[in-house]
DNA sequence: CTGGGGACGGGGCCC
DNA sequence: TGGGCCCCGTCCCCA
């Protein structure tokens, strides 16, 4: 499975994002801020639609768990929500498993640890919220992924990871040029070769030079007798994955 | 219709 | 932990 795949759905239900409507958001109304790409994560919020933003603060699960040492399960119970999948806010520093002295530690109370017990590993707690937050941080984590995009639907195993992602949202590295935005600094050099006509990717074989490395692969597949993507059913090979589907899509004879 | 080029996106790896 | 880079991939367009 396509690893961009997923994630473009996401985005459109029909081809590529909507960069003019993205850019409206997120640069347009305050392009010094991203041009130079200085910022890494998330615009301010006055940038971004109202609907569509949480502020940067919810991302930083450090500076939540200082704000809250005695634990953000409590609070989230609190406040009455039913949490999704798994917020970041409920996520804090290594803590709880039955070792710390936070609330959920079954240490203390060993007959009320008997109440909140892990269904996967049967670790004991006192409170709901240990238990809670221990299996979002070790046992949950184990068999699904923890990190939530607030953005989309996507879940990371990771919060570099949930990063990253986050960055395919906000957007912040923006062309001088044309005022495209794109999530990392090295797609937007790739853009700015679009404007300056750099092509620093020579074809070895026929000299052919590209701006994109992913291109020049592509194309040095036409040098080859034996192209990289073949149909199962007649074993013709095609140079990429998109003209193999296009020929079983067709209909592969089986002939050839 | 097919093949290829151009532009671009995302996850993973490495430093 | 973050940035740079690589690899794999999609989509659009054109000859």
């Amino acid at each position: 499975m396509p690893r961009s795949f997923l994630v473009k759905k996401h985005f459109s239900a029909s081809k590529k994002p909507n960069y003019s409507e993205l850019e409206s958001q997120t640069v347009l109304a305050a392009p010094l801020l991203y041009e130079t790409c200085a910022l890494s994560v998330i615009p301010p919020p006055e940038v971004l639609g109202p609907g569509a933003y949480y502020p940067p603060l919810v991302w930083d699960a450090g500076l939540l768990s200082s704000l809250f040492p005695a634990g953000l399960g409590t609070e989230a119970e609190a406040a009455g929500g039913a949490a999704p999948a798994l917020d970041l806010t409920t996520l804090s520093s290594e803590e709880d498993e039955g070792k710390s002295s936070g609330p959920p530690s079954p240490a203390s109370a060993p007959a009320a640890a008997e109440r909140f017990r892990c269904a996967q590993c049967a670790k004991a707690y006192s409170t709901f919220a240990g238990l809670s937050k221990h299996k979002q941080l070790h046992c949950d984590a184990q068999t699904r992924k923890s990190f939530s995009c607030k953005y989309c639907e996507k879940e990371y195993v990771s919060l570099g990871a949930l990063k990253m992602h986050i960055r395919s949202h906000t957007l912040p590295c923006v062309c001088k040029m044309c005022g495209k935005a794109f999530s990392r600094p090295w797609l937007l050099q790739g853009h700015i070769r679009t404007h300056t006509g750099e092509k620093p990717f020579s074809c070895t074989h026929c000299n052919r030079a590209f701006a994109d490395r992913s291109n020049l692969r592509a194309h040095l597949q036409t040098h080859s007798d034996v192209k990289k993507y073949q149909c199962k059913t007649c074993s013709r090979t095609f140079s990429r994955m998109s003209l193999l589907h296009k020929h079983e899509e067709t209909g592969c004879s089986g002939a050839r």
